[in-house]
Order: structure tokens, then sequence, then C-alpha cells
DNA sequence: CGGGGATATTTGCAAACGCATTTAAATCTG
DNA sequence: CAGATTTAAATGCGTTTGCAAATATCCCCG
């Protein structure tokens, strides 16, 4: 027999129940990275530029040639889904994909000049919603704040990348 | 003229351009979410639970009769996925849509006893998952994240829920 | 050094997703 | 208070996704 009390409109303070929720680190992460993605994937939307597209060409941006499986960790995308995303990014000039060396199953991918160029022009976008994201906290929070997620992602990678 | 050098397999250790990405909070927090929300989601699979249902179905523990818009919100699901994912927990009597007392255009949601209890045998997995992000990092210092985290979100809503 | 298993990437396909629209009801406005 | 606008939720539909299988290559071991 749970509480089946007919429900009451309540003011938009933070409800009593959901304070359980909003000191529960993952879910709070997953608010806040939901709003962020969202709002980036809005504005790469016209520009012709998908989730998938925009994190891959991010991480060439710093990270120059890494294998296909190694730019999918990086860029938190799905295998295949990074296969497609690759193929319109090849297609649009933007990248490059090349035969590994040594491991000729392996394709090792590398962002063009246009590609790059193309790059800088949405890096404003993003940086804006991180400074957003970052607004009135202290640049000694932010590093401690940083500090902790290295620790995390540390944690939560097994033993790959 | 970008760098063109031969494609060398480095050690793995971080990457010298990698550095950027890894003081990048953003970044972290996809890195982490993605692998948080993926084993969450490898583990739901087997119990007939997908991440919008099992992400509605947590927040109804907590929050008894939200409208449907809010648990949008609340969930991190698009409001028509939401919708579908209602139907299936609906179907499995797992929560149960009550016309709002007061708005007939509305729905509220409510878990039900069966859903509770489907939520308490996951639960465990996913306290499983959570102390393993923060293994090694003292109360204090999960406090001060947590309470970034409350500033970012404060920071993300404009000026809704 | 040949065969079995592991690894890298792509692709087929069904399911899931999300945008835009629809339906229904509330609210605002003159 | 009628008509126009806004809001809540569901649904139609094309796109995207991701699992699993296919393909190609490498590596290990007897």
């Amino acid at each position: 027999m749970t509480d089946q009390s007919p429900p009451k409109p309540q003011p938009d303070q933070p409800r009593l129940g959901e304070i359980g929720l909003t000191n529960y680190a993952p879910y709070l992460m997953n608010r806040i990275m939901g709003r962020y993605n969202a709002s980036l994937r809005d504005e790469m939307a016209g520009l012709g530029l998908t989730t998938p597209k925009m994190r891959a060409l991010a991480v060439l941006s710093v990270i120059d040639g890494p294998l296909i499986r190694e730019l999918s960790v990086y860029s938190v995308v799905e295998q295949s889904t990074l296969s497609r995303a690759l193929d319109q990014l090849a297609g649009d000039g933007l990248i490059r994909r090349e035969a590994d060396a040594v491991d000729s199953r392996a394709t090792r991918v590398f962002i063009t000049e246009a590609g790059r160029a193309h790059f800088e022009t949405l890096w404003p976008r993003m940086a804006e919603a991180h400074e957003r994201m970052f607004r009135g906290i202290p640049p000694e929070e932010r590093r401690a704040f940083v500090g902790t997620l290295q620790k995390m992602l540390a944690n939560i990678r097994k033993h790959e990348i």
C-alpha cells in the first residue's frame, strides 16, 4: 500500500523528495551533461554536424592520427556509429582515413586543414557553453573539480585506453 | 600545412596531445558518464529495462506523481521517448498514469508497489557503479564535488524546473 | 609454419530516437 | 466571452543508433 494521496501541484521550489537526487553525483552529472550536449547539438545542427561528428572532430583537433577504435573511446561514440560519422566527415573533406603503417587491419584518422578550420569556427560555441556551466565558480574550485574528475576517469577505465 | 609526419603507434601512456582533453571538464564528464551509463545499460538489458525506463523508474522512486513534462526533465529523457517508455512501464505494471486533478491536459505518473519493488532490486547495481566511480575519493572531496555540481546545475537550468 | 583464435573495421538490419505534428485543454486578450 | 495563443502529451515518420555478423588481418602455439 503506497501513499495514494491525491496529487497536489507543488511550488517550483525543489521538491522534498528530490533532495536525494540533487545530492547524487551521477544524477547531477547526467542532468548537466544532458543539457550541455543538447544545447551544443542544437547549435551544431545548423552547421550540418551531429554530436558524433562534432566529438570526433574535437578529439582529432587534439590527438593526431588515432586508431578508429581509440577515437571511439576518446570521443565517447560507439564504433559502428563512429564509422559512419567518419564516412560523412571524410565526404566533407574534414578528415582523412589512412591505413596504419604496421597493422593493415587498422585505420588511423587525421583531421584535414579544412577540418581544423571548421573546428576553429565551432570552438567558440563550445567554450561559451563551458563558461556558462562554470559561471560563478572560482578557479580554485574548478581545479579541484577537474582533479576529482580525473580520479574518477581513472577509476572507470578498467585497463583500457 | 599541418604536421603530416607518418603515424607512429605510441605507448599507452596518456598522449601528449590528450593533456588538453583530460583537463577539460565537459570532456571528462562525457567520458565518465558514457561509461557509467553504458555499464548500467548492459546490466539492465537482461532485465528488460532500457535507459529511459530505468531513469524514469529511478526518479519516480524519489518523486511522487510528477507531470510527464517534469519527469522528462528530471530523468533526462526526451518527452516523446519518455511517453513511449511509460507505455511499456505501465504495460508491465511498474507505473501508473493518472490525469491531473486540476489540469486535464496534464498527466501525473506514479510508481506502483511492483515498480518500487523492481527498482529495489536494481538499486544495488546502480549503487555499485556509483561506488566504483568514487573509489579512493575521500568523503570531504566527494562533498565538495557534489557541491560544485549543484552550482553547475543551477547555472544551466535557465529558469526552468 | 599452418591453423585457431583474437583484433580492427565495416555493414545489415531491426529497434530506438527525436523532430514535427496532432489533439486536447487551458489561458490570455480585446 | 469568443478567438487566438500557449501548453501537455501522444503519435507519425524519417533518421540514427547499436548489436551482431561479416570481412580482413594479425598473433600465438603446437
